[in-house]
DNA sequence: TTAAAGTGAAAGTAAGCACTTACATACAAA
DNA sequence: TTTGTATGTAAGTGCTTACTTTCACTTTAA
């Protein structure tokens, strides 16, 4: 099957599913919108709900982390973290529509697509949660469940790209994005160093 | 028609749309909900959207404010803008989830429930501007244009109850809410003075 | 007691949706 | 030329959902 079809139809999901819902859009739609028939879409995807979690594959933050996690293996933890930070803040900017929507719709997910998430997410965490394992087998931070740890640092990036939406009429431009971002890193890993 | 059948459908559906949305409920769960059958729903609302519709309006902050306005007429107005803050805060608590998946569904409503939505924000707004009109009539406050002025008023607080919601692991109970109320009423108050 | 109003059960209508089937076409490699 | 691959068109299936119709029952009020 030609590739560009198949690049053409997730890039029109990505787009309707951010504007309407997983459960709002339709394949109909996301077919015109793509310039192909809909029996098309079938033909590549199978169902809507394979779709779906294919764009969820697509677009998840779980290879990124793994890549940065490889280039930055032999440099400094706070590198490492602000490279991280930056790299999940701009995946989730990057879908803010996808996530704002998946959120709201969550629970009304068939069970399938809420599993695919949830693994996506512990997954991510877990990736994230070995490599501080790492850092604490070398005792150069404190021996908390690393997993905790993971999920602490990527809940204090995801809070602070929540934030942002809010202030939308705002615009705080006091700070740059990047001293923010450095500040937030030095303040956990303080939290971490042994004594 | 008995009058407990139609309260008890509204409770119904208010706690449907509020789990699963305006598209996602449906009215035979709505009626199963509220224990009675689908055709009697649709006897007392004749549409999904109706009685949608009605739900909006009985749940408006608009009857409140008017009340309020009414009621702390002779009263100071910092007095009385700590009132209408609490009342809205309260309210928005209250339907927090019905607020939250609407925002979330918004664009896919259908487009009478829009303008239903629309215009009772508007008429809101408008109350408080009118309410802020007449101070500045008295030169008691700046001439700024009073329906800016009380949007700004509102989404202050708005904001306020959006951030609650993030914070939720974290619970952030250094200050009363009254407290906090207090000082943001001051604040915008402060501005608003004639030098 | 009788009439009107409110309700339920069951069945049905019409529309929209995910998904399928059958057949035709265009094109490129063998 | 033949064959395989990617697509389109058109029609249709089966399910769900908002909404309707009919009829029989119960409660309320005059």
């Amino acid at each position: 099957m030609g590739k560009g079809t198949k690049e053409r139809i997730l890039f029109s999901a990505l787009k309707l599913f951010s504007e309407k819902g997983y459960l709002g859009a339709t394949t109909r739609e996301i077919a015109k919108e793509a310039g192909i028939s809909e029996v098309t879409l079938f033909r590549h995807f199978v169902t809507k709900e394979n779709l779906f979690i294919s764009l969820l594959n697509k677009h998840s933050f779980l290879p990124i982390l793994k890549e940065l996690i490889k280039d930055y293996q032999s440099k400094p933890l706070k590198e490492s973290l602000v490279a991280i930070a930056t790299a999940f803040i701009k995946q989730l900017r990057e879908n803010k529509a996808l996530v704002k929507i998946m959120h709201a719709e969550f629970n009304r997910y068939p069970e399938p697509i809420k599993k695919v998430y949830k693994n996506l997410i512990e997954d991510t965490i877990s990736e994230l949660a070995r490599y501080f394992q790492n850092f604490q087998k070398r005792g150069e931070i404190i021996s908390i469940d690393p997993y905790i740890l993971a999920q602490a640092f990527l809940g204090l990036f995801y809070s602070y790209f929540q934030c942002e939406e809010i202030g939308e009429s705002e615009r705080n431009v006091k700070f740059s994005e990047d001293f923010i971002i450095s500040t937030y890193v030095e303040i956990f890993l303080k939290g971490l160093l042994i004594p």
